[in-house]
DNA sequence: TTGTAAGCGTTATCAC
DNA sequence: GTGATAACGCTTACAA
């Protein structure tokens, strides 16, 4: 319940003084400095964040930003590792994380955009969107026009936007490797044959390695109907690629139900074939066999953003951030 | 960007009247009113809450805390529907809330304490623990004695603290009862033998139904190990319960390691075997099969929460709050 | 029913 | 190096 006043009671120096000892700026004598810090913890002081706000007009919270297809949509564990990450760094100075969820398909939606407002209205510190879409690209140049610095958590690099990235190409690219090097040598991908950087770290690898390419495209379907889609893969896979003894799935989702669809084909894994996935999602752990996967590290992922905003929101730096996270290949069982 | 003072200055009324109008406290005449809603719009008026925190001496933020083990625990999707819930219903009325982690072990923590203590310095409108147990407990006691309301998520309805709380007896009751209604007669809980309300439920619908009570218990084990666990317990249910034909599971981490287990040891579930889990944990939607489990209604869980405490807050309610909410079966093919 | 004035705890500007 | 003093935008006595 101390403030500056007890403190500067206390020391016998003004207010004025004891603020520019706590905060360190400006000429404070170093006598002075040591009074406020014995007193500072003596009277277990705290500053009133509202006092701060007010005054300095700037406010000492960042904006979390998730945006997600539904209410009724399943809370994505993985974004809340990154917040974790986040808050963990943001607690060493004294920031405060603040989650808003904006239910908002992630194309685009002018509700969204609405309570947008209303948060840039507390005026944040900063803001971090944690994934890359359509509705996060649009609210982060409203940001950035409102003066507020921005960062994003996505799959690729930018020109335009100061990121933290994941290397997805480099992930696939080194559990295509992994493969190799245990041998396999008929290794397909599936997944959706999209222009995406799963797809292109395959590549890379497989040209590398001198072997063919094997996709086999896979629909997505609903979560709820995953294992239905899996066995369906786990058919087609093996129709296609009759040969196929390792196999780079576009997601754990899937992966957890191809294996089941090559348990219930007399296919063992990860004996006959082996079988990596993508996300280390919790599902990964549980499935059977256990899944060998392709991980972000969101903790990681969420301490590097904090930082990042933070050099931006402190040092005014203008300097556009990109920085690369590298993905780490989870040994289990299928692999 | 307008203040109260703009208000004021286009209304021709004082910032005290423009105050009261808005906030609907005390006296203000119609026509006041009146010039002062349209002047709100048409300057998209909002208040400046450092402001407002500061002068009235509370914030608008509601604390969630979250007690979980350890930094690298995995991040539990429950808890997050549950903030999901206390969000959709705080941002009604403009209040914040504000997640905080707690690592700390459920018994105690000095450093929880300690960062507790320091989020009550922020002076939050109100508390919400989004788990029940003996830090959370500790962490009540301290808040209330700090005159800031709070209220927990819980098991069981308590004459101490102010919570809403989730029938579990119910759920495992009525879990057996849909047993009993697909003609299943020899009905294992496998669980921990604690005294727990799942236990409970087990035995009263047992006990009415007039069957014999089998429990099996299975030493809890770390989620990686669960499917190992998972198997051990489904050898450990057949042999001492040849003749079982429907298993109630203490978590559906268990349940799916059992339904592993029960697959090879040439069992089908459900057809010899019928299996319900707990919780309706993400895991539940991907096993094989997929669970039937008891699930919480995590999300409304938080808004009931959020209404209730805010009930508090607002009313100064000193009514001791109990809120009971039922569990529900969530069909899947296990039963 | 409305207005005046004080003050919440801090930071910024200046004069010393 | 330091200390008055004003101001941030709002709420709350109290006076009118």
């Amino acid at each position: 319940m101390a403030s500056l006043k007890d403190i500067a009671a206390k020391t016998g120096l003004s207010m004025n003084t004891v603020s520019r000892a706590i905060r360190h700026s400006g000429y404070v004598s170093e006598k002075a400095q040591k009074l406020v810090d014995a007193a500072v913890v003596e009277l277990n002081y705290q500053p009133n964040r509202a006092a701060q706000s007010l005054r300095s007009s700037r406010s000492y919270e960042i904006a979390v930003i998730n945006i997600v297809n539904e209410p009724s949509s399943a809370c994505d564990s993985m974004a809340m590792d990154k917040v974790f990450g986040i808050k963990e760094y943001l607690t060493t100075d004294s920031y405060e994380p603040n989650m808003h969820y904006m239910y908002s398909s992630p194309e685009y939606s002018a509700e969204s955009e609405k309570l947008f407002s209303n948060i840039l209205w507390q005026k944040p510190a900063g803001i971090i969107f944690l994934s890359e879409n359509a509705m996060a690209m649009k609210l982060y140049n409203i940001a950035e026009k409102a003066g507020i610095p921005a960062i994003l958590i996505s799959y690729a690099g930018s020109l335009e936007y100061d990121s933290v990235y994941v290397d997805r190409r480099q992930g696939v690219y080194d559990g295509v490797k992994y493969l190799l090097k245990k041998g396999r040598r008929n290794i397909v991908f599936a997944g959706q044959k999209i222009s995406d950087q799963r797809f292109e770290g395959y590549n890379a690898a497989v040209v590398d390695a001198g072997i063919s390419s094997r996709i086999v495209s896979i629909k997505s379907g609903g979560l709820e109907e995953i294992s239905k889609t899996g066995r369906d893969a786990a058919v087609k896979i093996l129709s296609e690629q009759p040969d196929v003894d390792g196999v780079i799935a576009y997601s754990d989702y899937l992966a957890s139900g191809i294996a089941l669809g090559f348990k219930s084909l007399g296919k063992r894994v990860p004996e006959d074939i082996a079988l990596i996935g993508f996300d280390n999602r919790e599902l990964a752990m549980f499935s059977s066999p256990p899944l060998t996967t392709i991980a972000q590290p969101n903790r990681e992922l969420g301490r590097l953003t904090a930082k990042a905003l933070l050099s931006k929101v402190l040092l005014k730096n203008t300097k556009k951030i990109q920085i690369k996270v590298k993905m780490e290949l989870v040994l289990r069982q299928s692999a």
